[in-house]
DNA sequence: AAAAATTGTGTCTGGATGACACAACTCCAA
DNA sequence: TTGGAGTTGTGTCATCCAGACACAATTTTT
């Protein structure tokens, strides 16, 4: 019985949400589209082996990896009994090692337009949106698919492309600094045509606090929410 | 490489929040307590497996089965490289055959005074219990530990046992009626010594629709939440 | 200098939440 | 039979948050 990693990749361009696959150049499936992978080493733990996979495909290192489930159907690999611990990154797109991602044939598809892929990796993709929409609206995790320096208007895009809905401007500037996560720089984004947005970044201190603490059923002291 | 499944199996007894686990009569680690596993067969997919894992151990189909984690840590198991994938059960601890219990050595240990487990057993176990508060507080999952017909109290005491902490009777009343899955029997609770409380049933129907929707963050149309 | 596009901030109302009070039910003991 | 203890069911109130919506300020272009 063989034990993969294959990591499902997400990065964002300011207007979609979009995953990283590459084109295989081996057997089977040699030209077809597929989720970055390989199998477990003896040698490393699972969490080592994704940031190894991850490493290879795009020269990152610190990427946001978290295992999201272990895929194991009995012909889900025609070839022979493959379980798939599946992995779910976030990174910034602009990050990423132009010559490591061509190497391995690799490219940046929007979800509405991208290919099918190999084996039930579609199914392990469709899986790991509807995990980001359920972790972003939950915890500040969109904050990793940005550049360190961003504007309201971009992170508001962002959530708009998570979820493929229209969001109030105000309604959402106002939810985001409550959270108190941003620091305004005191910069502007120069590079709009219009009025310029206050560059903000986070708090990494009370982003690390807070990650976890979204809490909405149990009670909160104090009335309200 | 192998590949094993482990079950970390809740139970809730009235009071407290109990853990099935069972008493090793093998090699190694015999004797001492551990979650009831085994190795994933050629022939079974992951969830078959843990299913076959918790019908051997409980006699019980229809449970509540959710895959949380896998682990592979190069050193967990001293005999050999072993990839676990971990499910998570909530079964109602009266439905149980006793026979197939003690046939595995099993036990009822409330998390307070449960012995330590084998190999990583135990943050299993700790990873677990943190998966079903956060999940509790966002879904309707309790009443997969609770009787078919229940009363609020009750419901109540299971809430307070999986997060340790005292709630308001009336509030907690309000918000679960509010939540309209639950249906008056008519019927009241004469185990009772004081004032029989009323039982109620899961709307089955608006259950399954609803479990999934829990939403925070994201907007609700028609303002408030 | 005015218009168009975008950004920043404010107000209002409905609804949910936590804090808290009171009435009703059941059994048991005096 | 009666009253008290323990428990359950329902209601009120103030606060806070969310969504709906308006207006002023900034920047480039015409």
């Amino acid at each position: 019985m063989l034990v993969a990693i294959d990591c499902i990749i997400f990065g964002f361009d300011g207007e979609e949400i979009k995953l990283l696959v590459i084109k295989r150049n081996f057997k089977p499936e040699k030209g077809k589209w597929s989720l970055m992978g390989g199998f477990l080493n003896q040698t490393e733990d699972l969490e080592n082996g994704a940031s190894r996979i991850l490493y290879d495909l795009t020269g990152l290192t610190d990427i946001y990896v978290e295992q999201i489930m272990t895929v194991g159907k009995i012909d889900r690999d025609p070839v022979e009994r493959t379980i798939s611990v599946v992995f779910f990154a976030l990174i910034n797109i602009h990050n990423q090692e132009q010559e490591a991602v061509k190497a391995h044939n690799a490219h940046w598809w929007s979800l509405a337009k991208k290919p099918n892929l190999i084996f039930d990796h579609d199914e392990m993709v469709a899986r790991a949106l509807e995990y980001l929409q359920y972790k972003a609206a939950l915890h500040p995790l969109g904050f990793e698919l940005l550049p360190e320096r961003f504007t309201i208007p971009q992170l508001q895009k962002l959530y708009e492309a998570i979820y493929s809905m229209k969001l109030d401007r105000r309604n959402f500037s106002r939810k985001i600094l409550q959270t108190g996560l941003l620091i305004d720089t005191g910069d502007k984004n120069d590079q709009s045509t219009t009025k310029k947005a206050s560059l903000f970044r986070l708090d990494q201190e009370r982003y690390k606090n807070k990650f976890d603490s979204f809490w909405h059923f149990m009670p909160h002291p104090g009335g309200g929410k």
